[in-house]
DNA sequence: TTAAATTCCTGTAAGC
DNA sequence: TGCTTACAGGAATTTA
């Protein structure tokens, strides 16, 4: 499922490919994936807009846009979207909700089988004030996100540390996969409380939470669903995952069978002997 | 305020 | 072989 190095993947390929074009038409099969304006204004006002800019905020893709103060056309994933920038000829696969006509004669496909992405278009700043973008934490990536503003972030919290570092209003961008490897990777069982990391604790927590999102980015981001790039291609990361999809199989640091517990309603999958 | 549970959705895999 | 059921999970919503 698309997580922050996948979605930085997709934002990077799609710079290159689609600012500078222009939207010439829209074709939208399923309305109830546009949560903001209406389905009928979404359509509307994308034709003849100039894709402007295209960036990352947490997991969501941000492409501005020209005319009305700056809009942005706001993608997520959600677990099974995908955002590929295709020749218009090219056979068009099903669960497809959205095409973008650009000028260049490629489409701009939003394909999605299990429907959990959203689709929204606006100012910042209404998107905010309507509810539909929400208030995100830190970027992990950002140089602001120190080991120190880590550890105050989790300050005082009781929930488990896993759940935390899934609240895209703590830090924005992670999901199961990244979350469980950086667990492991630092050493820390995911279900203590948040709270209960030392300094030191969470300045190791920060290490591995920028090490493997930067090796995952460098990588292509995980295809463990179905996730594709901007061009359709899986990424390579899957096969460097230690514990992630590993539940019950050996941990690769000491041997151990893998333990799998249920946090937040997700799986979570760690070493009991490796994480304390 | 915080934390946990529930909901949406459909392909896949396990079980009978 | 074919059917039913459980499961996967991001985030909004509801409940405690």
């Amino acid at each position: 499922m698309p997580e922050l190095p996948e979605v930085e993947t997709v934002a990077a390929q799609l710079r290159s490919r689609v600012v500078g074009r222009t939207i010439l038409a829209c074709r939208l099969w399923t309305p109830g994936m546009v949560r903001h304006p209406s389905p009928d204004a979404f359509v509307l006002r994308l034709a003849g807009r100039r894709i402007e800019a295209v960036t990352r905020r947490g997991k969501y893709l941000l492409h501005r846009l020209s005319g009305c103060g700056g809009e942005l056309l706001v993608v997520h994933l959600g677990m099974t979207g995908t955002w590929t920038c295709v020749p218009a000829e090219a056979p068009e696969p099903g669960h497809l909700h959205l095409v973008l006509e650009l000028d260049d004669g490629c489409q701009l496909r939003y394909r999605d089988t299990r429907r959990f992405g959203r689709l929204l278009l606006g100012a910042e700043a209404d998107l905010l004030a309507a509810g539909v973008l929400p208030r995100l934490g830190p970027e992990p990536l950002d140089p602001a996100f120190t080991p120190e503003a880590l550890h105050r972030l989790l300050r005082g919290r009781r929930a488990p540390l896993k759940a935390l570092l899934l609240d895209q209003r703590v830090v924005a961008g992670l999901g199961n996969i990244y979350a469980d490897e950086a667990c492991f990777r630092a050493g820390l069982r995911p279900d203590r409380p948040g709270g209960s990391l030392s300094r030191r604790s969470a300045a190791r927590l920060h290490d591995a939470l920028r090490e493997v999102l930067l090796e995952a980015i460098a990588n292509g981001g995980s295809s463990v669903d179905d996730y594709r790039d901007a061009r359709g291609e899986p990424g390579r990361q899957q096969e460097r995952l230690l514990v992630y999809g590993r539940a019950g199989r050996p941990c690769l640091r000491c041997g151990r069978r893998l333990a799998v517990i249920r946090l937040a309603g997700r799986s979570t999958v760690f070493c009991r002997r490796c994480q304390r």
